[in-house]
Parts: structure tokens; C-alpha cells; sequence
RNA sequence: GGCCCAGUGGCUCAGUUGGUUAGAGCGCCGCCCUGUCACGGCGGAGGUCGAGGGUUCGAGUCCCUUCUGGGUCGCCA
């Protein structure tokens, strides 16, 4: 039996209040926490989003209608109460925030009754996700669910205020649009329309914001939903929120400065921690080559170190033969492994395989200063001792060495790098450290595809300096692009634009795509370039992920208020689903049975 | 698409080399209790062990298939 809320009106949040509220009447609306029934004293802990706060039902103060409600109540029942604020005096409880007081109710309305929920809306739940994602409305009561989206909208707030005060103005871009075959996935919309042609939602507002300078707004940001149609990870759903940014009559430095000067303020407000300005900057060439990754994690040392020089001449020949074929060998030194047990070296080698390696070579540095090494046999004495002084080997330590193509090192590496120190616990938690990564390379090389694809996208400004290679070498030529990086993770990314339309028109040349090809998938933008472009550069944030490395939570779904599982499906609302023929009907398009 | 982990009352878990009637804590229901806050006391209900098949005298336990969730590689300009 619900009753009705007329004549009431919430005074405070439960936790708003305290003792400089004792005396006062007050009326507080909320979700039983939990109620302690005495006989003839009933206590209900209450709770809303700001917290809880104990209300103390006795016969004396209320009558027995209200009594006899007080005696029904259970977990979630939602319920209005007013009462004079007490101080608890001997019985105050330390643990609670409101622990100093109680509310002594003279008036109770029972809004709204509620089953017995399915798990215990509590903090620190050890309820499986499966269960939490099904009755996500009730996972979101939870108080450490709460505290996160209160910090998103929190981190969304402070980046509005701080984007405005710099004269950045936010504009909405279209969720409808045109489809592009470069990067991910697209989710396709059929139009009833126009039968047999798709709407794509958008993977980023590039193009928007690009035009949206080409207008003179000069200034442009937004909080955008971005869409993916590929696998998801703990830190990649389908659907997702970027800050995006867009300046005009910028360079590299400009984006850089604003920027840094965003993400001080809101690590200041919210961790209260300082960021000390400028971040570093290294280039992707350093990062690959000290950290094999172009988003490297600066919290520990353990960099790679190329002996390619020092081994080149050796009798191993998985070494030589990497060399010989272009490649390079480089090893980590782990501190303090040498004496790993040979089952956890393995596990390192199959580590290393499910990252491309043929395999990886280990030196052994034993504690009593015996070496155990996978390919001793293949050097000589001076070799090795060499080999282990290039890489700084002390006894009790650990060498570990790939060899391959770059690319192939590089990954191998990189990641293996990380997997030790987590698996050392070597990695402070406390730190953060940012850092921009500069000067990445403008193409890739897609083996797939036989040609270059854009390795940031196809509208990224080459630096100067490296125009003259488009033609002759366009795997050298760097590109104004750059990262943010924090503690290992990319944080955002963006560059400068190409504003001239013959860099523009060589580059499509050289991703391989044909005049034609180019004017029918971004002619709308080629034309725009004609007719006055500001030269311009952005950037823009994963968001969930910058909420998810503030709030310390290990996945973005704790961020996310409604997250997808890892097939993309909604647990919840159980989308997507199929429809009905009458709408498909509509739209022109035929379901075919599978085999 | 590949690999790894998990699935046992509402929730979280235990369950030995395959062996009687599958247990615990919390929660839930009933009764009692006027200072509890992990309230307490007494009593009670609740399980086709994710599903299907197989091996066996006998399967929660072993094998195969499959479903669900998580992690990861591929993928993610």
C-alpha cells in the first residue's frame, strides 16, 4: 500500500544533516537501509544518495498507526519521515558520517513498498556483475556506483566550466551520418526513406568539428557519444563518451597547453592532486624504443635495451637471423627473477607467443653467480658476458630477450614489461603519471591490405619537415600527432589538420584511394576546404576512461550508468532484439533464415 | 574467430581419490525483545548443483557438447 506524498516536502538529504541541525523539524525522504526492530523501539537506517542516517521510532513520539507502519518496514521500502534531529549523545557511532545524530520520528508515510532485492544493496558488493548488470537500477543504488557517476558528472562539470572560461563553445554534432570504410566498425541505421540506404552513428565527430572551424567557430567542444561496432574490453564498450575539442589558428603547442591546463584542474578538484606543468613529451620513436609502446606506463623503469650491435655477430641464430632479416633483438633486465622457478619462465614464453614472438630467450643470473641461459650453447663465454653487461645483469636477475621484426619486439615486450611489473607488484598505485607522446608516425603499414592505412586519421597534418618524404618514403614521414598518456593508459589523442587541399588530395593518394573514391566519401569536406580553412588541430578523451582511472576502478562499466556485457547486449533491457516485420517491412529489408 | 577463468538455495561460497539424506554465512518468513547500528534470542522455509548427452552399480565431482558472465589475443583509422 503506497501512500501519498501531498503536504510533504523534503527538507534535507539524510546525510546533509547534522549537529547544527539538532532541534531543528525536519522531513527526509529515502530507501530503508535496514531496520533494527527492538519491541518497543524500532531503528531505520535511511538512506538516499547523499548517505544515511539513523531514524528512531518510539511509541512516545509517534501513535500507533505510525508505529504499526514503522513495525512493517523492510529493505527498500521508500518512505517519508519527519521528526525533530537529536544528538545521539553516549550512543553516537564513530563509522557513520551522520553517526553524531538521529531523527526522532513523529510522522511516517510509507511511499512505496519493495520486494525482497535479489542481492544486498550495500557497498563493496561481492554480487557477480551478471546479477548487478540484470537489475542495474538497483546496482546504481549502491553507494560506491553512486560516488562514481556523482565524480563523472563532476569531472563533465568542471570540463564545461574550464572549456567555456577559455572561450570554447559546445556544439552539438549529428548521430546520424554518413558511413566511412576507415577504421572501425560502423553500427548501421536503415532509413524508411530512403530503402536500402543505412545512416552510420558517428565513431567521433571529426568531420563535424573540422567544418565546424571551417565556419569560424573557432573554438569547439562537446561531450560526445561516440560508437563502435567492434569486441569490447574492460575499458571498451560499443557505446562510449569523448571530450572532443577542436581549435582554428593553432599548432601542436597550443592544443598541448590548453590541455594540460584542463586535465591540472581536474585532477586538482577532484583528487586533490597536483600536476605538475609542463607534462613530459616524449617522441612515439623513444617510447617504442624504451618502453616498446607508444603508450607507455612511466611508473617503473625496467626499459628495453637494444643489443642488436652486440649480438649481431654471434652463433645464435635466432638472433642472427632476426638481425639479417631487418629485425632487431632487445631485452628487459628483471630485477631480482633470477631464480624464477622454470614453470613461470614458461608461463613468460607463452606470454610472449600470444604477442606475435617465435619464442624468447632468457638468461638466468642465479643468486651463487651460475648462469642459466635457453641459448648459452650457441655463444662463447665472451659473448654472453658481454651480452649480460649490456644489459646491466647483476646476479639475481632476470634477462629476457626477443627477437624478430621491430614491430614484433617492440609488442612483445612492451607488453611482457607491464605483465612483470603487475606480477611483481613493482607498479605504485599512488602515482600518477601523464605524458604526451609526440611525432607518431603518419602511416602504417597494413599487411592485410597490402597498402599504408592512417595511423591516426586521413586529415593529419605531416610535419614539415617530413612533406618531402610523402612521395619517396611515406613510412618515415612523423606526423603532428600526440597521445596523452596516464599511468600506461592513452587518455586521448588528436593532432593537427591538414587545412592545404594538395597535402590533403596527395594523402588520400597515398592511402590508396582513388579521386573518385575520395570526393564520393568526404567530398562534402574537400569542397568545404575551398573556401577558406583556419589551419586547425583538436584532440579529444576517452572520458569513461579518465572517470574510471579517477574514480580507481579497473573497468569503464563501473563508470558507465548503463554499460553493455561483452557481446555488446544490454542485460537489463535485453537490446538488441528483434522486431517486428511490419517495421522491417517499412524499411525494405529482408531477414533471411541462416543455415 | 582463438585461448584462459567462473557458474552449487535469494546473495556469497565450501563440497576430499566418484559413494548414505548436498552444507555454511548472510538474506528471507514467524514469534520474542525499549538504545540498536554486522543488534540479539528461539523456531522455520528454501536446491532438478547453468543446460543436454555420455562413462559408471553409483556423478555436484570424470568425458563430450552447449549456454551465460568475465579476462585476453585478433579487431579497435
Amino acid at each position: 500500500m503506497a501512500e501519498s506524498m501531498k503536504g510533504l516536502h523534503r527538507t534535507h538529504r539524510c546525510a546533509e544533516l547534522g549537529v547544527s541541525n539538532v532541534g531543528e523539524k525536519v522531513t527526509v525522504m529515502g530507501w530503508v537501509q535496514k531496520s533494527r526492530n527492538k519491541g518497543g523501539i524500532i531503528f531505520v537506517d535511511l538512506r538516499d544518495r547523499s548517505g544515511i542516517l539513523q531514524i528512531i521510532f518510539e511509541g512516545k513520539d509517534i501513535d500507533d498507526d505510525g508505529f504499526a507502519k514503522a513495525e512493517k518496514l523492510r529493505s527498500e521500502f521508500v518512505i517519508a519521515v519527519t521528526g525533530v534531529v537529536e544528538s545521539r549523545g553516549e550512543a553516537a557511532n564513530a563509522n557513520m558520517a551522520t553517526g553524531e545524530i538521529e531523527l526522532r520520528a513523529d510522522d511516517l508515510r510509507i511511499l512505496s513498498e519493495s520486494d525482497t532485492p535479489p542481492f544486498p544493496i550495500e557497498e563493496n558488493s561481492k554480487t557477480k556483475e551478471e546479477m548487478r548488470l540484470k537489475y542495474r537500477y538497483l546496482d546504481l543504488r549502491r553507494p560506491d556506483v553512486q560516488s562514481n557517476l556523482m565524480l563523472r558528472s563532476r569531472i563533465a562539470a568542471i570540463t564545461r566550466q574550464f572549456l567555456a572560461d577559455e572561450g570554447f563553445l559546445e556544439i552539438e554534432t549529428p548521430i546520424l551520418n554518413k558511413s566511412t570504410p576507415e577504421g572501425a566498425r560502423d553500427y548501421l541505421v536503415p532509413s524508411r526513406v530512403h530503402p536500402g540506404q543505412f545512416y552510420a552513428l558517428p565513431q567521433s565527430p571529426q568531420l563535424f568539428k573540422q567544418l565546424l572551424m571551417v565556419s569560424g567557430y573557432d573554438r569547439y567542444y562537446q561531450i560526445a557519444k561516440c560508437f563502435r561496432d567492434e569486441d569490447l574490453r574492460a575499458d571498451r564498450q560499443p557505446e562510449f563518451t569523448q571530450i572532443d575539442m577542436e581549435l582554428s589558428f593553432v599548432d601542436v603547442d597550443d592544443v598541448i597547453d590548453v590541455n594540460e591546463r584542463l586535465i591540472k584542474k581536474i585532477f586538482k578538484e577532484t583528487l586533490d592532486l597536483d600536476v605538475s606543468l609542463p607534462i613530459q613529451r616524449i617522441t612515439y620513436a623513444e617510447a617504442m624504443d624504451r618502453f616498446g609502446s607508444d603508450k607507455p606506463d612511466t611508473r617503473f623503469g625496467m626499459e628495453l635495451q637494444n643489443v642488436t650491435e652486440i649480438v649481431k655477430g654471434c652463433g645464435f641464430g635466432v638472433f642472427t637471423g632476426a638481425i639479417e632479416n631487418g629485425g632487431s633483438v632487445r631485452g628487459i633486465n628483471a630485477r631480482g627473477c633470477g631464480s624464477m622457478p622454470r614453470k613461470k619462465i614458461d608461463a613468460l614464453v607463452q606470454f610472449a607467443k600470444d604477442f606475435g614472438a617465435k619464442g624468447l630467450a632468457y638468461i638466468q643470473l642465479l643468486d651463487d653467480g651460475n648462469v642459466k641461459s635457453s641459448f648459452a650453447k650457441f655463444m662463447t663465454d665472451d659473448e654472453m658476458s658481454a651480452l649480460i653487461s649490456a644489459m646491466d645483469g647483476e646476479a639475481g636477475d632476470l634477462l629476457l630477450f626477443a627477437a624478430d621484426k621491430d614491430k614484433v619486439v617492440f609488442d612483445v615486450l612492451g607488453n611482457l614489461r607491464v605483465h612483470l611489473a603487475e606480477q611483481l607488484e613493482i607498479i605504485d598505485k599512488n602515482v600518477f603519471n601523464f605524458l604526451w607522446v609526440t611525432e607518431f608516425p603518419l602511416f602504417e603499414w597494413s599487411e592485410e591490405q597490402d597498402r599504408f592505412t592512417a595511423m591516426h586519421h586521413p586529415f593529419t597534418m605531416p610535419m614539415e619537415e617530413d612533406i618531402q618524404y610523402l612521395d619517396t618514403d611515406p613510412g618515415r614521414v612523423r606526423a603532428k600527432a600526440y597521445d596523452i598518456v596516464l599511468n600506461g593508459t592513452e587518455l586521448g589523442g588528436g593532432s593537427v589538420r591538414i587545412h592545404q587541399d594538395d597535402i590533403q588530395e596527395k594523402m588520400f593518394e597515398k592511402l590508396g584511394f582513388t579521386k573518385e573514391e575520395a570526393q564520393s566519401q568526404f567530398g562534402f569536406l574537400l569542397t568545404a576546404f575551398k573556401y577558406g580553412v583556419p589551419p586547425h588541430a583538436g584532440l579529444a578523451y576517452g572520458f569513461d576512461r579518465l572517470v574510471m582511472l579517477i574514480a580507481g576502478e579497473d573497468n569503464i562499466r563501473n563508470v558507465i550508468a548503463f554499460p553493455k556485457v561483452k557481446d555488446a547486449s544490454c542485460l537489463m533491457c535485453e537490446a538488441p532484439d528483434t522486431v517486428a516485420k511490419e517495421q522491417l517491412d517499412e524499411l525494405g529489408i529482408e531477414i533471411t533464415e541462416e543455415e
